[in-house]
DNA sequence: CTCGATCCCTGGACGC
DNA sequence: TGCGTCCAGGGATCGA
């Protein structure tokens, strides 16, 4: 996002050339608004980026105007958008070209295509953005414990839940849990007090170190100046099965949760109660059928 | 309400 | 060398 405010923002669109467009909400609508219009600003919004349009070609740049219409780009694992310069050969998955008024190219790439694009403006777009919940490098102490605190997901598929928070991904979930020794599998609404919040401290340092070091680069991940992240230095538990935790020496285990990868210590991040063969063996302790409170309404 | 399973998609890793 | 198989992951969706 910083790649292309600096690059991009204050450009006009002059044409849009669509190639795959099944990641696309609406292709026709993207065709018919964007040409002619301006990239007034460029934003972050979870793991969307939001391009913010003008209508006219210079508008006022005084105060902050509502946001009216936007192109909201995910990139998902492997999307890419970056400008280019048209004499560039266009690569294999190159789905979207934007045409700038300052003879480069916005260029979307994307191989697998898990990435989404969607024109969206006025209620729509309003309504778009309020399914997610809090950024997680604003979000308080007392938003954080509540929005964890209404549900009895386990605490990782709550990280992951973009309506909780928005924006933190696999690796950052599992970096987080680690640090705040909390194991991917606990309730979090189980969690205590000062858990919790350690966990959106730490949560926030990661993230922030992240972005100072352009994202965690696995395998091609390359940021909108071609330069690949840094941060896949400083994982301490993702992708590390096997490997020795670097606090307590126990081997990194790996097991699914909420349908994602989550490495943990098995040592410094303790199984809830309740777990695995504790589980199984004392079956016959779960006393009598809890009455469940009348969830029925 | 929460979960797992499934699908989308492709490239890279791995086995033979 | 080349082919088949498996897997990763964000998110939507569906049935349990």
């Amino acid at each position: 996002m910083r790649g292309l405010q600096s690059t991009v923002a204050g450009r006009r669109i002059l044409t849009v050339t669509l190639r795959k467009s099944d990641f696309i909400d609406d292709p026709v609508a993207l065709e018919r608004e964007l040409p002619g219009r301006q990239i007034a600003g460029i934003e972050r919004f979870g793991k969307f980026m939001l391009l913010r349009l003008a209508t006219a070609p210079a508008q006022s740049s005084s105060g902050i105007e509502p946001l009216a219409e936007a192109l909201l780009v995910h990139l998902g694992m492997t999307g890419h958008l970056a400008p280019h310069f048209p004499d560039q050969p266009l690569t294999k998955h190159t789905h979207v070209t934007f045409e700038l008024d300052d003879g480069r190219e916005l260029r979307y790439t994307d191989a697998r295509r898990f990435g989404r694009m969607a024109y969206l403006a006025g209620a729509a777009l309003a309504a778009e953005l309020e399914r997610f919940g809090a950024d997680p490098l604003l979000v308080t102490k007392e938003e954080f414990a509540q929005s964890v605190q209404a549900s009895h997901s386990r605490i990782k598929a709550l990280l992951l839940d973009q309506t909780v928070l928005r924006g933190v991904g696999n690796i950052y979930a599992d970096e987080a849990l680690w640090k705040a020794k909390i194991h991917p599998t606990r309730i979090g609404a189980r969690l205590a007090p000062v858990e919790l919040e350690t966990l959106r401290k730490e949560l926030r340092k990661i993230l922030l170190k992240a972005i100072e070091l352009r994202g965690s680069s696995i395998s091609d991940f390359v940021d909108a100046g071609g330069t690949p992240g840094d941060y896949q230095q400083h994982h301490r538990v993702y992708g590390r099965e096997g490997e020795s935790c670097f606090r307590c020496g126990a081997r990194i285990r790996r097991i699914i949760v909420a349908g994602r990868s989550s490495h943990f210590c098995p040592r410094c991040q303790p199984a809830p109660r309740g777990a695995s063969r504790a589980r199984r063996h004392s079956r016959k302790n779960t006393k009598r059928n809890r009455p469940r409170a009348t969830s029925k309404r």
